[in-house]
DNA sequence: AATGAATGAGTATTCATTCAT
DNA sequence: TATGAATGAATACTCATTCAT
């Protein structure tokens, strides 16, 4: 009777929401391939049947997951450069970008690397990613000419993978090194 | 009777191995989600019960099918790197590299990107990872110091997952333009 | 705001009618088994939710579409019986009748079928088809004895559905003496 | 330890054919609709697992089904007509035929009426149909020309369905008397 | 009066692995 | 040594129906 009961989860707003934070919890956690209806559905504690009422089948749940993961980067990676006065600051803000994602969770990274394998299989994916990649590029592009920025981004991909598969992962100093070695 | 009749393979001493070989098939086409028993049976044209009389699991099929896999492309890495006389010649060795993984058939990247991922769940599989990064940076090292041929390895990283994942992927001569700036 | 967009349907006096016509529809085209509450709504396009408001269970879609369908099939036969003269007229009025089933659009022969097998395993629809029998038999009796009437019915059952399942289904040229040939 | 014991059921040749036999008296019983993996594993006592292993898809499972119906009864079709030595014993044989099946289980004539339904929508079955039909048509053909027999074959139809249907059946004399008057 | 959201039981199918021969 | 048969757990997805608004 008491409204406070965790009695009914009926009225649920913002379900599909947390529906879809939940499946980039699950994707980090167990890949892609042990992404489920069930697993999803758990983590978010929400009925299994939940799962399809909101989405016409789990590749929509990746694809929405991905988008959002992709956005919320991308975002991140947009906003430090747009904050760079000039291409120094720019060259720092790129090195502090990628020693984050090294050092912060690895969450974002371990994403990431998931995209890539699914997107190789999936279009809908694959059109999340390459959308990403034009962002990335743009952003670099406030600062440095067109080759530059391709080259530039690429070096970021391979530092940050490259680090993250190791056992001893570069450390800010190493990144800085190689990022202005480059654009010494 | 006859024994030219494809009766039957119950004398087969390779199969093992063509075993592995179809694994990678496998792996490539349908990443390691959609690798199972049946498929990899399916493509060696062997009985089902074959699969699990050879292996113990299905991870060990796996783990001896990305320890093939990085062998041989590690293999071709040092080999080329080894017959270059100077350092010019290691950066066109490592440009070569770089651009016939592009060029060529998808299938060698594809397993590399599938490999990280499976990799990031998967401890045996993180040490073939690990021995294949120790022996790139060790074929690198025969030409430059330690920190170049660390920040070469991830620049070659970059170049190479990142082109794969573009809808416009470099040309060989954007990769040399990449690889010789960053050396100049 | 404008009354022209459309909007929302929330006052729609015919819907539950046009709900059993679109319950027949899905039948003739999925049969009885691939009949649910999605799909009718979607035929009729109508919210899912509409459908359990007019209807207590897909049971009671079935019950009435059936009647409807078999209400008027039954009008046509007694119609062309009643407007016969004399019993030659009336044997052309059922040869008339067959033909039309098999040469007009399967629909109508299709839905005979379903429901068929649906009121083998469903009282209520059992007690559709016996009103359904009895109505054909009594307007036969209007020009055959009932022991006639009875054997007419049933072969009228059997050429059309034979004709039905057949590849090469009767000519009216046939059916005309198949009739008549029992007649005479 | 001992043999006899249920234990397991590991050895179990036929299992196939039994499967087949359990999936008619399923359909028989709660028809194609009500056909499930799961009620036909029930019935043959056999776990579930052993259904797909067995047959690819349940449609196979209806097809084989099916097939295995037709071919009976149209051998015990075949059967007596061909016992007929002359016109008058292949009309007695008929109306025999058409009493046993009205008379005998609905068991047959459910899965006659069910296959037709589902031949309605399912290729694989129509074929099964036709040669089933093909074949009664050719029986008749050895006392009666082919005008004859496909009327006649239609006449069976009508009277075994019509009856069926019926709250009150035919009684084998009605069947002689419909019958005999057709062929009079 | 009407409906979007929610849910749990059920469906076909896949598959790693075990086992008897 | 090798394999066809078998199995049970798991998966994506469907759907009749209930319910809160």
């Amino acid at each position: 009777m008491c409204p406070a009961q965790r009695r009914s989860r009926r009225h649920d707003p913002g379900r599909r929401d947390r529906l879809i934070d939940a499946a980039l919890t699950v994707i980090a956690q167990r890949g892609v391939a042990g992404t489920t209806h069930r697993e999803i559905a758990r983590v978010a504690d929400v009925p299994l049947g939940s799962m399809t009422y909101h989405f016409a089948s789990l590749d929509e749940v990746l694809a929405e997951a991905f988008t959002r993961h992709a956005d919320s980067v991308a975002r991140v990676f947009d906003e430090r450069l747009s904050a760079a006065p000039d291409r120094a600051a720019a060259a720092e803000a790129v090195i502090a970008l990628v020693a984050d994602d090294l050092l912060g969770s690895q969450h974002d990274l371990v994403l990431t690397v998931e995209l890539y394998v699914a997107a190789a299989r999936n279009p809908a994916l694959r059109s999340v990613t390459q959308a990403w990649m034009r962002r990335s590029r743009q952003a670099l592009e406030r600062h440095f000419d067109a080759t530059t920025a391709r080259e530039l981004d690429a070096l970021i991909e391979g530092l940050v993978l490259h680090s993250a598969l190791s056992t001893d992962p570069m450390t800010p100093e190493q990144i800085r090194h190689a990022v202005l070695r480059y654009l010494r």
